[in-house]
DNA sequence: GCCTGTGAAGGATTTCACAGCC
DNA sequence: GGCTGTGAAATCCTTCACAGGC
């Protein structure tokens, strides 16, 4: 029996893992589907059947173990383990991305950035030192990178993805406006901060609780 | 007849508009659904039903023109205008939020910061103005503002959410690393960089290609 | 001949509802 | 009594396929 895991469960489990991180940080034992769904807004069969891919975690009458869960959870995911990042583009978006901390804490680990400003090149942000791009095909062939970060401008943001997977990459995060294009079995998320205000002003038209209607 | 537009569709709303600013500032005047279909990764027939909810835009034999559609899109999304934007939260993260050039050209203006340290308040970040938080109702109550980013740490993201929406706030663009929760009538949209690499994980642990099999 | 707009079909995802167990 | 795990039902979303118009 060979089943698929549909990708909205893969993409809803890291919420549930860090809000188990939460209760278990609070202090918490045990959850229920019930009331993780009340923190995540999300419905409790969702939670049980997602759940329910992977195994059997939970005790009847009782709910889930929080640290138990969150490690199970930890383990499907894969971050039992410390995941290799490089970025490219350190304009104003990629500096603040490098020198943001919230990755390190949560196992991933910027080794090295790269730009095409030989302005740049050599310097460092936040202990990280900028190669130029032409050097990323040979730095990716000596170094073990799993995860690439595309800050670059739109118009080079394509190119900049298939050099990546040139050089074996196989999950991106874009940050670039663009949809870009990755082949079979490379994993991309792009993150538009503005896309994400342009579908709520949507909304925003409309009186309040309103949801569109046509005639 | 009265039908909903599903939230789906109008999420994908404002990745078509951008695929057909770049296509108009290409020189392109006519697109059809198909060529579109090809830009975006998404199914031409999609594009057409999603479309379709909103009126008839194309030409048959012909697809449709670029500028008018775009403008007819800009319009149902209410980009046609400027919206006027709050951060709360002006640590590392919020400070990125603000230099960060992209909102401004795209119709979104930062009015206003604020912040609970009282060492910021008073100083400026790209000429906005940092206030105490705790004078966010009565600027919100004689200062129109449309939509709050929460840039605050997770520990008090719930709460500073909720003062928006107490202070008339429709529409919440939440970095912090938490579900938040709003009323029917408010809109949010959580972004996390860190969950979209998490979901990503999940596949880098498996062989190329492979998708996810359970026996 | 090409391409849109759209009912209808198909597929995917969510929710229900309950047996089984603690 | 409370809560999980899960087939079955319901809902939602996508794709098909073709009539109609350029």
């Amino acid at each position: 029996m060979t089943l698929e895991i549909p990708e909205v469960v893969i993409n809803r489990l890291p919420v549930y893992a860090r809000a188990l991180a939460q209760l278990a940080e609070a202090g918490e034992t045990v959850v229920s589907s019930q009331a993780l769904g009340e923190a995540l807004d999300v419905t409790p069969a969702q939670i049980r059947k997602d759940l329910s891919y992977f195994g059997r975690f939970g005790k009847q009458g009782r709910g889930y173990n929080v640290p138990t869960l969150l490690a199970k959870l930890r383990e499907i995911l894969g971050l039992d383990r410390r995941w290799r990042v490089c970025i490219v583009g350190v304009g104003r978006l990629g500096q603040a991305i490098v020198e943001y901390g919230g990755f390190e804490p949560q196992g991933f680990t910027i080794m090295s950035a790269f730009d095409s400003d030989s302005e740049l090149v050599g310097t460092s942000i936040a202990d990280v030192e900028i190669r130029h791009v032409d050097e990323l095909q040979s730095y990716l062939a000596e170094t073990r990178i799993d995860i690439g970060i595309v800050s670059v401008p739109g118009r080079v943001a394509q190119e900049t993805v298939d050099e990546l997977v040139k050089g074996g990459i196989r999950a991106i995060l874009n940050y670039a406006p663009i949809t870009a294009h990755v082949p079979p079995g490379v994993s991309i998320r792009h993150i538009d901060p503005v896309l994400a205000m342009q579908s709520m002003t949507f909304y925003l038209k409309r009186p309040a609780g309103v949801v569109a209607i046509r005639e």
